[in-house]
DNA sequence: AATGAATGAGCCTTCATTCAT
DNA sequence: GATGAATGAAGGCTCATTCAT
């Protein structure tokens, strides 16, 4: 069961993926989408119920990638301490990589409303998902540090995307290792 | 020289700001916000060169208002850690008053690309005056102290955004005056 | 591989050939277009790129089916002065036939600055082809009579356009056939 | 009774003239007009009853002004032939000035339709003016060699538009000094 | 599975004009 | 006479989706 190269499910999604994450889902038109995919319009409706089903879509493999991403780098260390201090590096690489985008979840959550039920699960789940895998490494810390570095962890994404800067990463990082 | 009650520039801010806020920028149609203020589509344009330039006003607006808040609630207190305290009850207070919807700066900024450079100063602005805000009142303390609060204090409004719970909120007062 | 009796394509190219023409370019919506050809808004853009390639669409088909005309009256006569003739009363037919409306191409041309260079280039294309067809058929004259038959040609054009009336055309013919 | 230097009506009348006729009346917003004209928007309508009228305005202004400059051309000659070359001359040198952008009132011709009767008269009255001013220089000619000279006058406007280039001027000329 | 055509609704902006001051 | 505000209609174009092939 080979893929081909030019698989256009795969190719909307990462069309999609990159489109929704620099410049936001409602900026970005399916036209705009199927055209840099290379695919015709109703392609899109074969593989994908709808703009929002593509959302999702993108937002799973997102969650998927970025939770490998960090694996990858906290398993380079063996101490905790030292696992907090990689995990606020791959902040560092991603935003070297992204051009400080920030989180796809979080920026997503900012065009959603309370209507929006299945892509705000999705971004919960995802962050849920954050707040355990640091708290599994933090696992004989109390709640009240774990919780407090999940925080810094979360300010360090958004701020770095804010100015466009990686000092919040950096600083967020010393206290986060302060905090152990 | 007195204000008509129905200053139709007023109504279309305060329309655009409920809208831009609550349902976010590329969501929201200069349709609806000239129905909603009751106004004919071209008045829109007698007040505000473009979709754009309201969006400035909303901002500007609403770092006025905010601040004011936030000066409101600290002015309650005398110390520093209590007015500290003070300035995560203002969270609080928002996100009981405006369901949870985060900070109209963030979620801004999620729809931002760096070719907005008018918006993204707007945004960077604002920012940049409550760190001096928070860091005036922590004028005793060592900027890493300062920081840290201001990272915690915009993990507490971006977090209970998304969870939409006030837990982020109260975590991060405890960690913040703890520091203190 | 038959052809829709309805092709909207085909409806769209001849309402905006009428429209175009008979009211001018600018002072056209794409609205009436749509409207008169019966199609939606959007089916437009499926089509053409844009208003302006309707444009040009318009006044390649329009090059065709004038120089048809035209060598269809020409073809009636064999001799070179029988053969200007014959064109101008080419210009007499369509006259009567479309109301004084005069030429499609220089009516266009007024409406174009020099920044429509693909729009100029149409028009002065058409007109090359005109005055080269007309200087085949007076091959054996000089260039200079060659000319003065061409821009009485073009005279009787737009000065019957001007005054609703065929004296131009009735005058200007005597006068290049009598130069030749 | 001295006139303003900045009076409103002569600045619209002025501003209008160059839009109108340097990219068209339908191309021509009156935003466009009354901004750079520096004047209120209502103010357009204290002056001129409408957009239309505005136009008739420009087209009034430009037949003296433009009468006067061929007088001032004709005047420096004193046979017939000469100024009838002057004539010519006048278009050579107006297309030098102007930008090739031809006759206003043929331009404004294409953007009008038979039920602009009064736009229709005043081109109409220009050109019978034109042609009787040609005429009275050629009083001693037949009203063959009259009209001849007209229509070559015609052509040379049009097409020198058309071509961007004075050859048109410069052929016509010859030819109608030969007929002479 | 893939596609080009078609669509009604909506996008943001400007139109020419009128009104109250 | 001059003006800023206000307006309904229209401007050209794009939206997300569906349909017939």
């Amino acid at each position: 069961m080979k893929k081909k190269i030019s698989d256009p499910k795969q190719r909307l999604l990462e069309t999609a993926t990159s489109l929704f994450y620099n410049q936001g889902y409602h900026a970005t038109g399916i036209n705009q989408v199927i055209e840099e995919a290379g695919v015709a319009r109703a392609s899109l409706y074969t593989h994908y119920e709808s703009k929002e089903s593509l959302l999702l879509a993108f937002l799973h493999q997102r969650h998927t990638d970025w939770m490998e991403g960090l694996q990858r780098f906290t398993d380079k260390a063996t101490k905790p301490k030292e696992k907090i201090a990689a995990a606020f590096d791959f902040l560092f690489d991603n935003n070297e990589k992204e051009h400080f985008r920030g989180c796809a979840f979080l920026n997503i959550l900012s065009e959603t409303t309370d209507n929006d039920t299945a892509v705000l699960a999705v971004i919960q789940d995802h962050k849920k998902g954050l707040r355990a895998f640091l708290g599994e490494i933090l696992a004989k810390e109390k709640q009240g540090i774990k919780d407090h570095v999940y925080l810094l962890f979360e300010s360090a994404i958004v701020e770095s995307q804010l100015y466009r800067h990686q000092w919040p990463v950096q600083e967020a990082r010393k206290m986060a290792v302060g905090l152990l």
